[in-house]
DNA sequence: CGGAATCTTTGCAGAAACTTAACACACCGT
DNA sequence: ACGGTGTGTTAAGTTTCTGCAAAGATTCCG
C-alpha cells in the first residue's frame, strides 16, 4: 500500500485531499503543521510528501530542507498558492520534486503524484539472464531460445521475470498472484494454467520440468 | 564527475539551481552573466550549460551561438521565460540542444538534464537517425523518406524521437506519456492514435508495422 | 475574431489473451 | 490400497487489448 503524508493546516483542503487520495487506493495521514510533519516523515517510512507551503509554525521550503538534510529521501510535492511561490520552490531549491500551484485541478495532482511515484520507484533493471539454451531480454520484452524468437505473453513473460528475479527460491501462487497481477482477484489456479504454458515455452520436456519445478503444497520454484 | 555550468544572473534561482544540482552529485559552478559564461565555458570543458535566456550584458541567444561557432560542443539547455520565446530556440538554429520553460518543475528539469547527458554520452552525437528510407533530422523537427519531406505533427515527432532514443525498448503507454506530454493528464489511448498516426508516415505496410511494433499488454517497441 | 491545423476522445470490431471449469493423474498419510 | 488433496492440462467462455476512423475540443495564427 502507497504511504501519503498529507501537511496542510486548512481542515477543508487537507479533509478533501484526504479523501481523494483514499479514493485512489493510497493510505493517507495528515499534518496539521510543520514540526509534526517533519516528526511523522521521520518516523514513518511514507512513499510520498504532499506538503502545503503556508503554515503554522513551521513553513514548507523549511520542512523540506530539514528533511533533506536529515537524509530522508523521500518524494516531496509542494503545494503553493501563487506562481510567484513557485519560482521560490526553483531558486531555493530544497530538493522538492515538484510543485503544484493552488488552485490546482484533481486531475493534475494526480498525474504529478503519479509521475513521481513512478520515478521514484524505477529500480536498476537487468537487461538480459540466459539459462539452459533461452535468453531472456527484459528490455525488449522478448524470449529466445537457441537464437530463434518464442512468443510469449504479457503475463507469461512477467511471470516469468519474477521466477528469474527470485530464483532458487519457492514462490508461492499468492505470491504471484501480487506481483504479477496488479488486482489480485482471480482464483489461484490461475497461476498453474500459465505455469504450464510457459513451461511448454521454456521447458526441454514440460511433462518433466527442469526448470520452473513445482514444490508441493508451497508453490513453484525457479531453478536457471 | 559531471560538470554543470549554471549561468543565471537572478542569485535566488542561481543559488537554488547551484544547491539542488549539488545534491544530484553534479559539480555546479554559477556564471552570472554572458560574457563570463563565454569565457568559462571556453576555458573549462564542462559537460552540460544550462543558459537562461535573460541575462545582463549578452543574452542567452547571443552566448549559444558565439559558443557554437567558437567550436564549443557542450550540450546547452536554454531556460526561457515564455513558450513564444521556446519557439524562438528552435527557429533560430542556435544549436542549443534542449530547452525549459519556466516554470518548470525540478522534476522536468531533472529530466531533461538527464535526457541531454545521456544523448551526450552516446559515441554518436546524432544529430539525425536513418532507419529504412526514413531519415530524422532531430536539429530540424523533419522527417524525410527517400529524400522527400514528409510531414509530421509535433507530437508525432517527439513521439518518434523517444521511440529513437529509446530503440529496442518496450515503452509502456505510460512512459510515452511522461516523455512526451508535458502533463500527463490525458487517456493513454492518445498514444495509440498517434502511433496510429506515426505508422502511416514511417511504415511501407501500416498494417504490418516494421518499426513501431506494438507489444501486446506491454506497449511499443521501436525497431529501427 | 475566425478558420485551419492539431490534438483528444469515443466507439466499434476483430484478434489475442486471460480466466474458469472440468477431468485426469500424481502424491501422501493412514 | 485408498481417499483426500494438490497439480497438469485442455478447451470453452469471457474479457481485454489494439487499430482505426470519425467526431468533438483545443490551440495556433493571422
Amino acid at each position: 500500500m502507497t504511504r501519503i503524508l498529507v501537511v496542510e493546516d486548512e481542515p477543508g483542503i487537507a479533509l478533501g485531499l484526504e479523501e481523494d487520495l483514499m479514493l485512489e487506493g493510497y493510505a493517507v495521514e495528515v499534518a496539521a503543521d510543520g514540526e509534526i510533519a517533519v516528526r511523522r516523515a521521520r518516523d514513518v517510512q511514507f512513499d510520498l510528501i504532499l506538503l502545503d507551503v503556508m503554515l503554522p509554525r513551521k513553513d514548507g521550503f523549511q520542512v523540506c530542507r530539514e528533511l533533506r538534510r536529515g537524509g530522508i529521501k523521500t518524494p516531496i510535492i509542494l503545494l503553493t498558492a501563487r506562481a510567484q511561490e513557485a519560482e521560490k520552490v526553483l531558486g531555493l531549491q530544497l530538493g522538492a520534486d515538484d510543485y503544484v500551484t493552488k488552485p490546482f485541478s484533481p486531475l493534475e495532482l494526480r498525474a504529478r503524484i503519479q509521475a513521481v511515484l513512478r520515478r521514484a520507484a524505477q529500480p536498476a533493471a537487468v537487461e538480459s539472464y540466459q539459462f539452459g539454451d533461452a535468453d531472456v531480454d527484459f528490455a525488449r520484452c522478448e524470449l529466445r531460445r537457441g537464437g530463434r524468437l518464442v512468443e510469449v505473453t504479457a503475463v507469461e513473460f512477467k511471470l516469468l521475470a519474477n521466477f528469474i528475479r527470485s530464483r532458487g527460491r519457492v514462490l508461492s501462487r499468492q505470491q504471484l498472484l501480487d506481483r504479477v497481477w496488479a488486482d489480485a482477484t482471480c482464483g489461484d489456479r490461475v497461476v498453474d494454467t500459465h505455469v504450464s504454458n510457459l513451461r511448454k515455452k521454456i521447458e526441454e520436456n514440460p511433462a518433466e520440468p527442469r526448470f520452473v519445478v513445482s514444490v508441493r503444497g508451497m508453490g513453484y520454484r525457479f531453478d536457471g
